[in-house]
DNA sequence: CGCAAAATGATATATTGTATCAATCAGTGT
DNA sequence: ACACTGATTGATACAATATATCATTTTGCG
């Protein structure tokens, strides 16, 4: 993921101040419910954050290897499942990566927009897409589970720097 | 994929039919431009339009393995990538599986339904999400790119059986 | 035919994700 | 503080998915 994007970015802008007391509801939330809290969640989270982007599992693994010699890949997996169970992380189907939940603090049907020039994943929850998404699964009996819907393109600093060339398929030519 | 859900028929319908000569079309559209349409290109082709339905490129090669014991993975992912490219064939993302495209006549950002109880999938050219996603798009600078939109959910018969607990994530409860 | 480009076969390897199980830890009641 | 119980982890092995390399074969063409 980051290694093959070198062109992102860790800014530490207001977003991630957002991001950052989100976090520590989520944590506390998650305490006071029973389920645990522990080391390797926290630093799951704390390393998506500190990115500010997407990670692969094998990525996250590697950074908290450097903190503590310990780190599994399968526990980076459980750690991640737990976390999108509770709703703080998505995992992108496409770039086999996961990301924090930029609106953890409500259920939501999203979409996330993800550049595959620079790797830029912008979450969203447009009414108009999910509007779009839901009466096309009920024309087709369909009942849509809630998982972001993932959206790939090219982001307009990419476009800018000539970078992105026909954006879609190639016709069959 | 089928090994995982035993529940799909492999119905040969009209829409089979209609992919058949579909099928024929784009092998010979393949032929007259220099692309070259081979023994494993077509095995593979083949192989989809047999199943009606996904499969992941394992299932694929261990299909084309008993009729000709030299398939490797690495020729069918080949093969794969020639069709994708063809605007052909569709890679699910959420499911690691490929699956025939239904309107290979035009180009056309089209969605997928997927169903995660039985493995359904269905492929829509819905206007209205289409439409909705490039707004979305718009607004955020991103220029969408032509694959199609995955949208998993459970389809009605699933539901009718008493499969599909709660669609959605459970939320952070 | 004889050449060049395209594709394959064979093999190795990289990447991504799970299964298993004993040891440890976190919350609970005493 | 102590022991009990179930959740979680650490360690390890392994399964599943995907790509790299390169010598050989096939194909289209002059
Ligand atoms: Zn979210
Ligand atoms: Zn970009
Ligand atoms: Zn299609
Ligand atoms: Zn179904």
């Amino acid at each position: 993921m980051s290694g093959s994007h070198p062109m992102r970015k860790p800014t530490q802008g207001p977003k991630a101040q957002t991001q950052l007391r989100t976090l520590e509801r989520l944590e506390a939330a998650c305490r006071t419910r029973g389920r645990r809290l522990t080391r390797q969640r926290r630093a799951v989270l704390r390393a998506l954050l500190a990115e500010g982007g997407a990670l692969t599992a094998y990525e996250l693994h590697e950074r908290l290897r450097v903190a503590d010699g310990r780190s599994t890949p399968a526990g980076v997996y459980r750690a991640l499942e737990f976390w999108m169970t509770a709703g703080a992380v998505h995992r992108l189907e496409s770039t086999r990566s996961f990301i924090l939940c930029e609106h953890p603090e409500s259920p939501h049907p999203g979409q996330l927009l993800i550049c595959h020039e620079c790797g830029q994943v912008v979450e969203t929850e447009d009414k108009g897409v999910a509007a779009a998404a839901n009466r096309l699964g009920e024309r087709l009996g369909f009942v849509l589970d809630r998982h972001p819907v993932e959206l790939t393109g090219v982001c307009r600093p990419c476009r800018a720097q000539g970078r992105a060339a026909e954006p879609g398929r190639r016709p069959a030519t």
